[in-house]
RNA sequence: GGACGGGUACCGAAGUUGGUCAAACGGGGCUGACUGUAGAUCAGCUGGCUAUGCCUUCGGGGGUUCGAAUCCUCCCCCGUCCA
């Protein structure tokens, strides 16, 4: 099975500009590129999806241009946005893209006879405003831009325009396609379908200013069967970066995968094959309480992100404290266990059970931790407690020095006394 | 620069004859029942706290008033149209 072919039953494939690509992909080894904004200190799970196309395209023997955004972040992209983004700082937008560096070599080959990292704020920030007017912003019409969906989107809304500058981001995204044709001998581009219209400004310039034939392929924009947004403009999805979401939240947002949308993540998100796949549909069917897909796509996804060491302790972490009560392990165990979940340190001076819920599982607010915990939904230890507000006491605690805490079904907190 | 409309809690959106407004309603989120660490459904909760009361909120400042999200004033921001 070729690319093509597998992009499509992956259902990875959205929109291609030319009918011809698929043959093209078939026979040549062409240059590609994905661009990604760098608008946060890490990539998150929004970035999956193109970050695996980018590698599958690879393995087949293209080229791949990781693009970073520093330059195009400080204009900010009105595709898929209702309302004007913040405009970030220089320095802010390079230390994001340093570190977002690190997080894309996990899926593309970067070494230097394989792939490339570029970021585009190296050839856009020394660009001449009237230099690039005449040279890019001559061949393109407001008219046709204010057609593409991403504008058109914004000038309808009543309630929020856009401002020039996100206006002319596409400008300057074609212009970065254009700089990697010269620069790279780059002929296609690759993203979410919301990029369609950034895409096809690119192929045009290119084809207007250099005569050349560039391509576009566009993948589809993932929702849940909850009709969650599964975009990267979601602030509630998990991040790549174990600090800012620990491998074992990592792990376990995949594990609670709904079952409807499980199939369709192993598809486009990990590279498992096919039959495997169809076989954890089966699975999935014919006994959903095991969850063996939801375990797969939680492991792979771990694994790739992670590394296996994290993902092994992500999952024992996940079977200790869902498959029995965690106050019965012994100190090393309970160790190992919350070695990847969470957990906190806390001096032996009075605090109260109160406090320390509030800090571990309520984003340290008072009201909301007696709220959770008159509903029933709070647990010391495995023991409903519907009144929070008590010292801990020397007695209760496991192993001498730790208090394991709940929120509802699921969320676990260890507090290791010093 | 001008005219008009608008800025309400996480989001959307009521409320603008001044008090009964910590602020309707919907979404989202959280908790409980059910369950498969699901989904669907049902119920409760959803500003903070030294908590049957107190404090801070309705773009920001100032003011009127016993009392303002609601009235006045100045400023900031957004949108539409005009210049």
């Amino acid at each position: 099975m070729d690319v093509w072919d597998e992009l499509e039953w992956r259902g990875a494939v959205a929109q291609s500009t030319d009918p011809e690509l698929p043959t093209l992909l078939r026979q040549e080894s062409l240059t590609v590129y994905l661009g990604i904004d760098v608008t946060a200190e890490s990539l998150h799970v929004g970035h999956l999806f193109g970050l695996m196309n980018l590698a599958r395209l690879q393995r087949a023997g293209h080229r791949p241009i990781a693009l970073l955004g520093g330059g195009t972040t400080l204009i900010g992209d009105p595709s898929g946005r209702e309302e004007e983004r913040p405009l970030l700082s220089d320095d802010e937008i390079a230390a994001n893209a340093a570190a977002i560096r690190a997080q894309v070599e996990r899926f593309v080959d970067l070494s230097p006879s394989r792939g490339t990292l570029v970021n585009n704020a190296d050839w856009l920030r020394p660009l001449r405003l009237t230099d690039f007017l005449r040279e890019v912003g001559k061949h393109f019409t407001v008219n046709v831009m204010i057609a593409k969906e991403s504008v058109r989107a914004r000038l309808e809304e009543r309630e929020q325009g856009i401002s020039y500058t996100e206006f002319s981001y596409m400008l300057l995204q074609a212009y970065d396609f254009l700089h990697l044709f010269d620069e790279h001998g780059c002929t296609l581009q690759i993203g979410g379908s919301d990029q369609w219209g950034n895409i096809t400004a690119g192929i045009d310039l290119i084809r207007r200013n250099r005569g050349g034939h560039a391509y576009g392929l566009t993948f589809p924009l993932i929702t849940s069967a909850s009709g969650r947004k599964f975009s990267k403009s979601d602030p509630d999805n998990p991040w790549l970066s174990p600090e800012k979401t620990s491998p074992y939240r990592f792990f376990q947002y995949w594990l609670n995968s709904d079952d409807r949308d499980v199939g369709m993540y192993l598809r486009l998100l990990t590279d498992l094959p096919r039959s495997t796949i169809e076989e954890l549909d089966v699975a999935t069917a014919e006994h959903p309480e095991r969850r063996q897909a939801q375990q797969a796509l939680a492991w792979d996804l771990t694994v790739r992100v992670h590394g296996e060491a994290a993902a092994e302790s992500a999952k024992r972490a996940s079977e200790a404290l869902f498959g029995g009560d965690p106050t019965t392990l012994s100190e090393s165990e309970l160790l190992e266990v919350f070695a990847d979940a969470p957990s906190s340190e806390a001096g032996r001076d009075g605090a109260t059970v109160l406090d320390l819920f509030a800090q571990a599982l309520e984003d340290g607010s008072k009201s909301a931790a007696r709220r959770t915990a008159s509903q029933g939904g709070a647990y010391v230890n495995s023991r409903q407690e519907k009144e929070l507000d008590r010292p801990v006491r020397e007695d209760e605690l496991v192993a001498e020095r730790y208090l394991v805490l709940r929120k509802g079904r699921k969320r676990y907190h260890l507090i290791r006394f010093g």
